[in-house]
RNA sequence: CGGGGCGUGGCGCAGUUGGUAGCGUGCCUGCUUUGGGAGCAGGAGGUCCCGAGUUCGAGUCUCGGUGCCCCGACCA
């Protein structure tokens, strides 16, 4: 019979799993802590890649390749790094059958195998800038897993720019998580918050963390891709200077940048429901699904059914038809639902004879009627970018809701389990760390995005929630994943 | 690393006071069906996580091990 996925009202973490797993997305691999990403999964990062790649070469990045090994010194050459990361990392010990010399770290993140490199690379200011991007794996040794959101070994990309003013690298920070707020927003139909994360919360080894924070429909927030600006630290670090136009020397300024597989979490978490996922055409691999009414004149229906399919496809909406009689409709119905195919075209002998056909929504799962005309592509195309549309309206609306304004600390502790929270902070470690011991919330994010995106005013100096002392701005306080 | 739970056909589970393993689903064959997870008939499929012990006899009891999941601390 079906396969129930457990609902979202029940238990919101188990039907995420639960989705995951009856979606084929991905699965648990024999390997603690490591997913399997099935091709329903991979299909999906696929897209995301593409889209993404494409922004980073139109922002003048390159891809290259650096080693999945980096020798332990290098990993301790800057202190913060070594101090963040050591602890979550797997190290090679043996190679060849022998104990090797120098053990090797697993990347967690490639900053220091990379910026050995650069050394070597750059002596003068005619060298940089240096904008390289990669595609990878990486791995961080984490005690409690969860698919794509956070697992053992992950697939991401990571941007490592070298500059040779701070103006310069300042710029290209801001510029990348840009690009990932216009990847959020225009492909995942996920609105996101711009801003810095605190000193706590910021990279090791950086000097400003610059985040996307997204709302989940349970209403935790989600960090869905970093920019950092990692001054001259790392430069210092593998002593990398350049001798700049006048002659003098200087140590070269540096940016790294990065969303994962976890952005697939985020993508089902955003939209998805109880029938299983919901995917936006834009990252749909298939966007039309259609489903012949295997009875009467069946291959007039199945004939039907396939040209339908390649006037879609010539008018590059890719679709693909179901004819198996394996399964009944009602069983595809929902495989494709659960599947998250945005559109489902329904055509029986019924439709044939009048000329129309049905047409089901994935995202408001509305049924309507459609004339089997020349017009149809045309149309077809205009649903899939209201559906697009909708899902970022909905997701914008929903964190609307869920986010409000508070003046105190009791309603601080009443509105956080309820969505963002906007509210004065005295800009000190300790308030915050104080927040997060009594209510579990952090500051997710200081935003740099313009008042009428936020609908509160965020710069204006007021009284922090928490301790009372003048606060010279507002933070964004949530529950996180 | 603390707390909890679970290891039994592919998946989900049941298995009573210990007696030689069953249900749902899926799978295979055939026929009938097909507009929201079809019906009937037949069939294949199991080292009951591993090891030791108690016993005439262990899926079940005892001890030890091991794996995974969930919750928390830590993290993208």
């Amino acid at each position: 019979m079906a396969e129930k996925i457990t609902t979202r009202n029940a238990d919101y973490s188990q039907w995420y799993i639960d989705l995951v797993r009856s979606a084929k997305l991905a699965d648990y691999s024999d390997v603690r802590g490591c997913m399997v990403i099935r091709p329903n999964g991979y299909a999906i990062w696929e897209k995301m890649q593409t889209a993404l790649d494409r922004m980073f070469k139109e922002t003048g990045h390159v891809n290259a390749y650096f080693p999945l090994f980096i020798p332990e010194s290098f990993i301790a050459k800057e202190a913060e790094h070594i101090e963040g990361f050591a602890p979550e990392c797997a190290v090679v010990t043996h190679g060849g059958g022998e104990e090797l010399a120098e053990k090797l770290y697993v990347r967690p993140t490639s900053e220091t195998i990379i910026w050995s490199s650069y050394k070597k690379w750059i002596q003068s200011y005619r060298d940089l800038p240096i904008l390289i991007n990669q595609w990878a794996n990486v791995v961080r040794w984490e005690m409690r897993t969860r698919l794509f959101l956070r697992t053992t070994e992950f697939l991401w990309q990571e941007g490592h720019t070298a500059h040779a003013t701070p103006e310069e690298s300042q710029e290209e920070v801001v510029r990348m998580i840009n690009v990932y707020k216009t990847f959020a927003e225009n492909y995942m139909a996920m609105p996101v918050i711009i801003g810095k994360k605190t000193d706590s919360e910021k990279f090791a080894g950086a000097v400003d963390t610059w985040c996307i924070e997204a709302m989940m429909q349970d209403t935790k927030a989600l960090q869905a891709g970093t920019s950092h600006n990692l001054g001259q630290n790392f430069a210092k670090a593998f002593d990398c200077q350049f001798q700049t136009k006048d002659g003098k020397l200087d140590y070269v300024w540096a940016t790294s940048w990065g969303v994962s597989t976890r952005l697939i979490g985020a993508l089902i978490m955003a939209h998805s429901d109880d029938r299983g996922l919901v995917l936006p055409p834009k990252l749909a691999t298939r966007q039309v699904v259609i489903i012949p009414i295997l009875k009467g004149d069946k291959a007039a229906v199945c004939e039907k059914a396939h040209a339908i399919s390649r006037t879609l496809s010539d008018n590059g909406i890719p679709s693909f038809v179901d004819d198996s009689e394996q399964n009944s409709p009602g069983w595809k119905f929902a495989e494709y639902e659960l599947q998250g195919i945005p559109l489902r075209i329904e055509l029986g002998p019924r439709d044939i004879q009048n000329g129309t056909c049905i047409v089901a929504r994935r995202d408001t799962l509305e049924k309507t009627e459609l004339a089997l005309d020349d017009t149809l592509s045309v149309t077809i195309s205009e649903i899939l970018n209201a559906i697009q549309q909708n899902l970022f309206d909905r997701a914008l609306e929903f964190r609307n809701e869920h986010t409000f304004e508070v003046t105190s600390y009791s309603e601080f502790r009443e509105m956080v389990e309820k969505g963002f929270v906007i509210a004065h902070w005295d800009g000190t470690a300790e308030t915050e760390a104080k927040i997060k011991e009594e209510t579990k919330a952090t500051i997710r994010v200081l935003p740099e995005e313009p008042d009428y995106i936020m609908r509160y005013a965020m710069h204006e100096a007021g009284t922090c929630i928490y301790s009372g002392k003048p606060a010279q701005q507002k933070a964004v306080f949530a529950k996180a994943y």
